[in-house]
DNA sequence: TGAGAGTATATA
DNA sequence: ATATACTCTCAC
């Protein structure tokens, strides 16, 4: 590829102009771009950064030019460049801004993906061309001729498919059938048993939604009205005073982590908003959550601030596009929104915030596997705008980069407001129960006094597996390697990685016994246990089994602000969705459940499931209890949150990852390799190996001729583990493989990955994957 | 033997 | 990604 500032501008005025060519990204999961002859009509008028219909395979694509030459690459022969057909024009069409293609450029060199393919990142979602398409009707005649029994039996089966279809059956569906389903149709439509229509394309006939609708306004019937009561109180003495006030004003590139409770950094939030708004420059607001998204945005319209647009993936792509040409115009001062919306192309930034900066839905999960926080990171420093990255247990990745590069704004620890903590050692503890006495008596006094308890479990579903209790094979999914968790209520294994429900088998498929056992508690069997010991009492679960749809959370959320619910059982969707009111008790049945994860960020998503849990409850000043049940109290991510000591968390946590070599002690790059016959799978993916280590022993070898004897020549640079199965090592039926390159030293992680790429993009059989800083290792 | 499914391959 | 060329399988 050549480099882009490289590209000299065409020349204006020869009669006889060398031939022009442009180097264009198409959006295929090709890495390199293609050239393409320059016609004559649009040399003038082509820059880097236009957008371009070309020729492509047997097709045309919407391309990128990302380089201008009048050299024709060496290795193509000139008469095989085709040439451009057309330049794209109009508003948020034609050529992409300098912000736009270098926000585009950035997720493609730093996530290792196709350029073509990070481009739909950064322009509006396409409107849906009214095409029309050609759908074959059945006729009268033709529904005459399926009543006679001697017709021909393909001629038959197209019949039966249009008749089932009264909208018509596609001409291109029925020709993917074949040559015999062609000359079929042929044949009876000259018969007249069909009949071939134009008809527009369903796709793209969604209502054009203006930007006052609903959706984009922000769906106000769902929220408790108390719950936006509750974030308008003013904090005395806040962070805004101590140091955020001064850094907005100031303006310019500066990255903050702001460590404190919601309320707080909702209180700056709101303040900078306003203080932004008044030197005409505008605020982005990122989160993970759609609910979360929300939440802010009515905080943000409610409070008095200026005009705020919401954008997030639940909105049509007209009601998005409406949404980006309001944004484009800049009539407003905050834009609030998930994850794709860190690339709103907003005017005059001054603001990127990141509000849960450690929410893992903030990486994406498929290519191009970018983290919206980094990706804010990279942009507020190009943009020349504020970052604020906002969390109540910040991500450790964030604490040290923060701490080196940034201002790092906390609420001391013994400001933070917690209940008062009870410890149970569940070693001491009867093991078949899963509610201790002290966990029994704080929800009875909650009751008792009508304070409202929550308890938190972070697993869904009835029991955890069924284990046979002769010879301890766990029951899996037959698809994928990983055990079905059993759900009572309905009676059947759900896998929780492929979806697929079945009825439980009543032995065990191994040695035939009919001793199954239900090993581990999830938020089903939870709520058996709470209405078995409290039965009259009004309880809800909140987990993704009861409260798929957005609309039956809300109301569990409407219902406990207003007092009419006395025990919410939930899971981590408890901190999604809207915002709960403070409750007197909150219990935990078992906080170290998930430190059994093979992941090494477990300890840190334990630790924040339990603070988020803690900060549900009243502070102890207010009669705020809560119970923690544990058999690793001694644990520093359980340890820590209960002693309300993040400086605890955070110093063994970074020591922790120091010595294991994993972030942000280390840089990782996860690929992976699926395939549908495992040794084929394997042998890619050790083959990939080789060539990364190849690969990695040229590149720190050049390295260390340019850097001189800087260095200690101990080869130990970079890291390549595996291939090892993946964690859950087969899914959907496909098997997975993993390689882990690992290096203090990012850029030079990346070259290595990046030179193996080419080899990557034609490899038969199996689906690669590169996935930089990778969050999910499933 | 040919239809149909599945898989390899190039795309400028 | 996607269209096309090519290969393999299975029923007739």
């Amino acid at each position: 590829m050549r480099d882009v500032d490289s590209a000299s501008p065409p020349p204006l005025d020869q009669c006889s102009q060398p031939p022009l060519y442009a180097d264009v990204v198409v959006p295929r999961r090709i890495s390199r771009p293609f050239t393409y002859l320059v016609p004559d009509r649009m040399r003038e008028r082509l820059t880097v950064g236009q957008r371009v219909v070309a020729p492509f395979g047997a097709g045309i694509v919407e391309g990128l030019v990302v380089g201008v030459t009048t050299q024709c690459p060496a290795r193509l022969k000139p008469n095989r460049v085709k040439e451009l057909h057309d330049l794209l024009i109009g508003q948020d069409q034609g050529a992409l801004s300098p912000a736009q293609f270098g926000l585009c450029r950035f997720v493609a060199t730093e996530y290792l993906a196709p350029w073509g393919q990070c481009v739909r990142l950064v322009i509006p979602p396409q409107s849906k061309r009214r095409r029309t398409v050609s759908v074959y009707l059945l006729t009268e005649e033709g529904k005459a001729a399926l009543r006679d029994e001697a017709l021909d039996r393909a001629q038959r089966r197209i019949l039966m498919e249009v008749l089932r279809h009264p909208n018509g059956v596609r001409e291109t569906t029925l020709h993917k059938r074949g040559p015999a389903t062609i000359d079929a149709l042929v044949a009876m439509d000259r018969k007249g048993w069909v009949t071939k229509h134009e008809v527009t394309s369903r796709r793209g006939q969604g209502h054009p939604v203006s930007p006052t609708s609903k959706k984009t306004q922000g769906p106000e019937a769902e929220l408790a009205p108390q719950s936006l009561e509750w974030t308008q109180h003013a904090l005395p003495d806040s962070l805004w005073r101590n140091g955020l006030a001064e850094v907005i004003e100031t303006g310019g590139f500066a990255p903050i982590l702001l460590h404190a409770p919601l309320e707080h950094r909702l209180d700056c939030l709101r303040r900078a908003v306003v203080s932004l708004a008044a030197k005409q420059t505008a605020a982005l607001v990122v989160t993970g959550e759609t609910e979360r998204a929300k939440l802010l945005y009515h905080i943000l319209a409610k409070s008095g601030g200026p005009p705020a647009v919401f954008l997030h993936g639940g909105l049509s792509d007209a009601e998005r596009r409406a949404a980006w040409r309001t944004i484009q115009q800049g009539e407003f001062g905050v834009v609030i929104g998930t994850r794709s919306a860190v690339f709103a192309p907003l005017p005059r930034l001054g603001l990127i915030w990141v509000e849960g900066e450690e929410d893992p839905s903030l990486k994406e999960e498929q290519t191009p596997h970018y983290h919206a926080r980094d990706v804010g990171w990279w942009r507020a420093r190009q943009e020349q705008a504020v970052l604020v990255l906002a969390s109540s247990h910040p991500s450790i990745e964030t604490v040290m980069r923060v701490r080196d590069e940034g201002l790092v704004l906390e609420l001391p620890d013994d400001r933070w407001e917690y209940p008062a903590v009870t410890v149970v050692n569940l070693r001491d503890a009867p093991r078949d129960r899963l509610l201790t006495t002290p966990m029994v008596r704080g929800i009875e006094d909650s009751l008792r006094q009508e304070a409202g308890a929550v308890l938190f479990l972070n697993r869904k579903g009835y029991g955890g597996a069924l284990v046979c209790r002769d010879c301890g094979t766990v029951v899996q999914c037959p698809r994928c390697s990983v055990a079905a968790t059993y759900y009572r209520r309905a009676a059947y294994l759900l896998c929780h990685y492929c979806g697929q429900r079945r009825s439980p088998p009543e032995t065990c498929l191994v040695c035939a016994a009919s001793r199954l056992d239900l090993v581990g508690f999830g938020t089903e069997r939870l709520e058996e246990e709470i209405r078995r010991l409290f039965p009259r009492i009004r309880v809800a679960r909140l987990d993704r089994e009861e409260a798929p749809a957005a609309q039956r959370s809300a109301a569990i959320v409407r219902l406990l602000w207003a007092g009419e619910l006395d025990l919410v059982i939930g899971t981590q969707m408890l901190f999604q969705r809207g915002l709960l009111p403070k409750v007197g008790f909150v219990g935990v049945p078992h906080a170290d459940g998930g430190l059994q994860v093979p992941d090494f960020r477990s300890a840190e998503r334990t630790y924040g499931g339990l603070l988020d849990a803690l900060l549900l409850a009243r502070p102890a000043a207010c009669g705020g209890r809560a119970v923690i049940q544990t058999a690793l109290a001694s644990h520093h991510a359980i340890a820590a949150a209960i002693g309300s000591d993040s400086q605890r968390f955070y110093q063994s946590e970074a020591a922790v990852r120091e010595i294991l070599g994993y972030p942000p002690a280390m840089h990782l790059i996860r690929l992976s390799v699926t395939g549908k016959d495992a040794a084929i799978a394997e042998r890619a993916a050790s083959g990939w190996h080789s060539l990364l280590q190849e690969a990695a022993a040229g590149g720190s070898a050049r390295d260390r001729e340019h850097a001189g004897a800087l260095r200690p020549a101990d080869g130990k640079e970079i890291e390549v583990l595996g291939p090892a199965p993946a964690p859950v090592p087969r899914v959907r039926g496909r098997y997975v493989w993993h390689l882990l390159v690992k290096s203090r030293r990012r850029e030079l992680a990346l070259q290595t990955v990046r030179t193996t790429l080419e080899w990557r993009e034609r490899l038969p059989g199996v689906r690669l994957d590169v996935d930089v800083d990778p969050i999910q290792f499933t």
